[in-house]
DNA sequence: GGTAGCACTCGCGTGACCCGAGTGCCAATT
DNA sequence: AATTGGCACTCGGGTCACGCGAGTGCTACC
C-alpha cells in the first residue's frame, strides 16, 4: 500500500470537499481524479487515513470529511501554490491605487481582501510597539487641559486629554514639546521608557508634575495593548458558507471577531510563526467560538516584502470556514499584504 | 364597533407578536389581555385592522402579524414609555464611568447599547460639520512632507500627509500654524471656507503654494463626507433573532451595515426628524437589504440633553428586526445617548 | 498489494395522513 | 347595532412508512 498514494487521496478528498461541500466517497474520487486505481483500493486507503485521524465520516455510509489534522497536513505538505488570476491582480491595483490617508489604506485593504476571498477579512492597525515615533504634539486646551497627540511612523495618531492641577505655562509646554521630540523622535516606543524618565530632571521642580503627567500618558498609551485596533470586513460572507446549523455556528464566530482582545491575541501568537503565511486551523485557534473556522494571516509593513517574521509591523488575514480554499486564500492574503507594504513604504 | 378597542387590539397584537414571535390569533389575544370581549368580536376587529392594512396573516388560517404600517401606528400612538430597570441604569453607570479618550467612550457606548438592547448598536463619530475646530497642527516630516493634523472640539483627530514640491521652511510653517489657528480655532468647519481662502494674501508669493496646499487639505477633509465614521457592535445578536430563512434575511443586513455610506445617509436623514428619538421601520429605511429591520436612533452631544433636533453633534442608535421591543429600545437608546452626551460635555 | 463482488447500513427525500389552530360567516341574542 | 356562539372550512406542520441510492467493509480472487 503506497504511502504516496495515500497522501494523494487525502489531497483529493480535501480538494473535492472544499469544492462540493459534501462528504466525498470512493467512487466520486476515482472519477474526478485520475488516480489509476479502483474505488475498492481507495477504500482501503481511506480506512487507513481514518485510522490515522486525517478524515472521518459524519455517519456510517457517508463519504469522508477531512479533520483538523487532515487540513493541517494538507496545508503543510500537500497544497500546491495557486497563482493569482490576472483579474485579481488588476482588482488589487485599481482598488488600492488612490487611497488617501492611513485609515483609508487600511479600510480599502480589508474590503478588498474580503471581496477577493469571499470571507471575513481582518487587518490589524500598525502596532505601536513596533512602529517608530514620529512626533509628539502638545496642545493646550483652555487653562487646565492639555491634549497629547502621538504620531507614529506610519501616520497613525493617538490622542489623550490630560487634566491638570495647576494652570498651564505656555513656555514650559513649548519647551517640553521640543525636548520630548528631540528625545523620542525616531525611536520605537519599546525603547522609550528610560529616555523619558530622565526628562523631568531638566525642568524646574515646580514643573515636575506636568512633565511626569505627560510622560505617564505617553507611556500609558504604549502600555495599553488594547489600543491596538483591528478592523473587519465581509462579515456578511460568513452567512453564505454556513448550512442550516447557523445559529450555533455563526453567532459565536461573530462574537469572537467583535472581541478585539481575542483577535489580537491570535494575531500576536501567529506573528511568532516563522513561515511567511501563518495558518490556524479549527481548534488551533484555541478559542471556543472559532473551532469551526480557520485563520490565514501574514505580516505587512516589514522591510522584506515576504511578510516574514520579525520586521513586520502588523498583520492582515482572512477568516473562513474549516473547509476553505487554503491555497487560494494564502495566495490572496500574501498578495494583498505585499501591496499594502509597498504603499506604506512609499 | 369601538374605535378605541380596535387600537387596543392592535397594541395587543404587536406586544404579543414581539413577545412570542408567532402570529397571534383571536383566542390567544383574549386570554392574555383582559379585553372583556369574546374571540369572535376580536375577529371582527382584526378583519377591520387587516382591511386598513395594519396587520396581515402570513397564510390563511394563521394568526395575524403587524405590518410596517401597524408598527408605525404602534410607535406613534400606542406605545407606552417603559422606564429603564434599576440594573440597566447601574450597568450604564459602571460600564461608562472610566472611559479614557474619545475612541474609548465611543467604543464603550456601542458595546453597551448592543448588550442592553440585544441588537446591533450603531454610533456615529462626532461629525466634522457640526463640531468646532480646536486646533490645527503642522508637523514637518523630513524635507518635503508635511503632516496636517486637525483636532476637533470633541477630541476627534484627522490627519493627512502632504507632499510638497519645494523644501519646507520651518519659519513659514510656524507662522502658518499660528495664523491658521488664530483664524480657525473655535469655528465650525462649515464656516471656515471664506476665512481660509484669504489667508494666502498674508504670505510672500513664494509661499503661496504651501499655504494653498495646506488650506486645500483642511477643506478637503471637511468636504469628504466619507470621513464620517460609524462604529458597530453586537452583530452577533442578529443571528439570535432570525428563523430558518437566515441566508436571505441576515446577509443583506450585514452588507448594508458594513457599507458606511448607507448608514450615514440614514443617520443624516433621521437627524432631520424633529422628535427626540427617531424611528425608521422596514421600508422606511429606503434600503433594499433593510426592509426587515428597524432603526431607532437619537442625537447626542447637543446642549439640551433631550437629543432633540439641531444642536446634536452625531447620532447613536440600535438596529433590530421589525418585531423588536420598540418602547424598550427607545428608552435604552435615549438613556445611553444622554449619558454619552454628559460625558462628552464634562 | 490490488481488485471485484456482495451484503449491509443509513441518511434523506417523498407522499399519505391527521391534528389543531385559526378564520369567516351567519344566525341568535342583548 | 354591537356582540356572541356555533360551525364548516382551510392549511401549515408534524409524524410515519417507505424506498432509493450512496457508500462502506469484508472476503475471495488475481
Amino acid at each position: 500500500m503506497s504511502e504516496d498514494r495515500r497522501l494523494d487521496v487525502l489531497r483529493a478528498i480535501v480538494e473535492d470537499y472544499v469544492a462540493t461541500r459534501e462528504p466525498v466517497g470512493s467512487r466520486a474520487l476515482v472519477e474526478r481524479h485520475s488516480l489509476g486505481v479502483s474505488p475498492a483500493t481507495i477504500r482501503n486507503d481511506m480506512a487507513a487515513l481514518e485510522e490515522s485521524g486525517y478524515i472521518v465520516q459524519p455517519h456510517t455510509s457517508a463519504g469522508r470529511v477531512p479533520t483538523d489534522k487532515g487540513y493541517r497536513l494538507f496545508v503543510d505538505r500537500l497544497a500546491t501554490v495557486k497563482p493569482l488570476s490576472a483579474p485579481e491582480r488588476r482588482a488589487i491595483e485599481t482598488f488600492m491605487q488612490d487611497a488617501a490617508d492611513l485609515d483609508d489604506v487600511v479600510d480599502r485593504s480589508v474590503r478588498l481582501l474580503a471581496q477577493l476571498t469571499h470571507q471575513v477579512a481582518v487587518v490589524q492597525y500598525p502596532s505601536l510597539r513596533r512602529t517608530a515615533l514620529r512626533h509628539v504634539e502638545l496642545v493646550p486646551v483652555g487653562d487646565r487641559h492639555l491634549l497629547v497627540v502621538i504620531i507614529t511612523d506610519h501616520g497613525r495618531v493617538e490622542q489623550r486629554t490630560l487634566e491638570l492641577a495647576a494652570p498651564l505655562d505656555a513656555d514650559v509646554v513649548a519647551r517640553l514639546r521640543t525636548r520630548l521630540n528631540v528625545a523620542a523622535a525616531g525611536r520605537r516606543l519599546a525603547e522609550l521608557g528610560t529616555v523619558l524618565r530622565d526628562l523631568a530632571d531638566d525642568f524646574a521642580p515646580a514643573d515636575g508634575p506636568l512633565v511626569r503627567a505627560v510622560v505617564a500618558v505617553v507611556e500609558d498609551t504604549l502600555a495599553r495593548e488594547s489600543e491596538e485596533r483591528v478592523v473587519l470586513a465581509g462579515t456578511a460572507n460568513l452567512v453564505r458558507g454556513g448550512g442550516a446549523d447557523f445559529a450555533r455556528t455563526i453567532s459565536p464566530v461573530l462574537e469572537a471577531l467583535e472581541e478585539q482582545v481575542v483577535l489580537l491575541r491570535l494575531l500576536t501568537e501567529m506573528a511568532e510563526d516563522e513561515s511567511a503565511v501563518s495558518v490556524r486551523i479549527g481548534r488551533e485557534t484555541q478559542h471556543e467560538g472559532l473551532v469551526e473556522t480557520s485563520f490565514v494571516t501574514t505580516g505587512y509593513g516589514g522591510q522584506d516584502d515576504g511578510g516574514g517574521a520579525g520586521s513586520a509591523v502588523a498583520r492582515i488575514g482572512s477568516v473562513g470556514p474549516l473547509r476553505m480554499d487554503y491555497p487560494g486564500t494564502i495566495a490572496t492574503v500574501r498578495a494583498v499584504a505585499r501591496y499594502l507594504s509597498r504603499i506604506l513604504a512609499g
